[in-house]
DNA sequence: ATTTTCTATTTGTATAGTCAAATCAAATTG
DNA sequence: CAATTTGATTTGACTATACAAATAGAAAAT
């Protein structure tokens, strides 16, 4: 096979290699340009002409490979960086990413919505809802402040008058001030926080548990039934705002994802 | 509060109007220019200065007000919208998303290395393997052509000698030729995948489900505990390749990520 | 032998423009 | 009035260039 040759003498910074033509699949002419490299690069690592480690030949070498400019190489690399599919450093290039983790992006959405969705008529109920003190147990779970006192509450999310999603909330007053348990008496604790409070940043974190007896009850199903458990916990700058911990009937629900939507 | 007026007569579209500057938290002088502008533009979302609907000010507007360049304000709102805060059309502009979905980057691991990653020792151990031919039950999970045959099988993940992961799969065999069941013997099918079948998309599916007898037998767990399940499809563009299912102790692990990695 | 300094490479960030595509809204036409 | 055309606005894509930051590896100094 043949090899492109540089031109030589580039303006800053020349290329100082060249690209086997046949190590790269050719671009497919459809869409935006950029897109077209990024699938052609991809497809590369995909298919395993790339293997874990290699390394993806420099932006500057793209460029005259593609006939097009650095930006464009550029934001066709930093795509497949962003989705973790290569790992860029200076000097060092880009490299294919173990694929180790995968890294989907899920969708969880909150419970009023999930209802409609599915076509439900939507229905709130707060369960319990006490303020807690300093030094609580509660406290390994929602790293505050010694001094300053959590709401700590359990609602219910119902379709149709039928449990739905059980809730169980704790909210860090400091970073919430105005909230009252009696605020949430009528509006669901992630509606006033979002109306309310704001945040920076959230972890989530699923897992299967068995369903407690109070759980069970709440949701009027069998205690040990599987159970879908997101906690999600969020922070403004480095102050815990709150964790809701969300339990689903495990079998008749679930949490999709795709890895690559833009594809 | 003082507006910022525009400089009268741009080059090729003149923006028309101009921003309170009071709306948009001020930059803070740390790190790349877009990010600061992608933060300060997040800040006014997050806090509700923005609600949902909210038209995000035009490019050219924010050209102005921050006096950058237009890449430099687009860049910043385009990774907005890569995760979902915004969304943008062209005349229309960029507007506030609902967060009713949240999308959150979830990180699910290969059996191998979340064995490595816990400190364990990795085994594998293959249970079941045969080739199914066209017009099995199995069709309805994964619905490759009618004539095509599958693999279905069944196998272990082991850490230190102790059952760690239940993994169910389906191959589509057409979509990948060199497979068999003798191939599968020492090496986990992800893994062999990964290696010979290129790939181009991926959905995945969790949800929680009580363990079956069979389910139990394998995990070393009793019948009816609350497993996580990840269904991860993959497609070779419309060609469906495979479908995994991987059976975890649901009290013991959990699939970990986050919202927003990069502030 | 070890540490430090230098240098070249590669990605990161930013500017300043151009043209294209989409589409909302107003003006025009049948 | 309804349908169509036109124009204006806004984002999308792309080019060309420049300098900054990081760093691997070579060269120099200790």
């Amino acid at each position: 096979m043949a090899t492109l040759a540089l031109a030589s003498g580039m303006a800053a910074t020349a290329a100082t290699s060249t690209i086997k033509s046949g190590t790269v699949p050719p671009l497919d002419g459809k869409g935006p340009l950029w897109l077209q490299i990024r699938r052609s690069l991809a497809a590369s690592i995909l298919n395993g002409d790339w293997p874990v480690g290699t390394r993806v030949p420099a932006e500057m070498l793209l460029t005259v490979h593609y006939a097009t400019s650095r930006m464009t190489v550029s934001k066709a690399i930093q795509s497949l960086a962003t989705e973790g599919l290569v790992e860029r450093r200076p000097k060092t290039g880009t490299i294919v990413t173990g694929r180790a983790r995968e890294r989907p992006v899920m969708e969880i959405w909150d419970a009023a919505d999930a209802v409609h969705r599915g076509g439900g008529h939507y229905g709130y109920r707060l369960l319990e809802c006490e303020m807690i003190p300093a030094q609580s147990p509660f406290r390994d779970q929602l790293p505050v402040e010694a001094k300053a006192s959590m709401i700590r509450m359990l609602c219910l999310h119902l379709s149709d008058d039928r449990p739905f999603q059980l809730e169980e909330r704790l909210i860090n007053v400091e970073a919430a001030p105005k909230i009252t348990c009696q605020r949430l008496e009528d509006v669901s604790p992630g509606q006033w926080l979002l109306a309310h409070v704001p945040w920076t940043d959230a972890k989530h974190s699923i897992s299967a548990r068995g369903a407690s007896a109070i759980v069970a009850r709440h949701l009027d199903i069998e205690t040990g039934t599987a159970c879908l458990v997101v906690e999600r916990r969020t922070w403004n700058g480095d102050v815990p705002v709150t964790l809701g911990r969300f339990w689903y009937p495990g079998d008749e629900q679930s949490v999709e994802g795709q890895f690559r939507p833009s594809w």
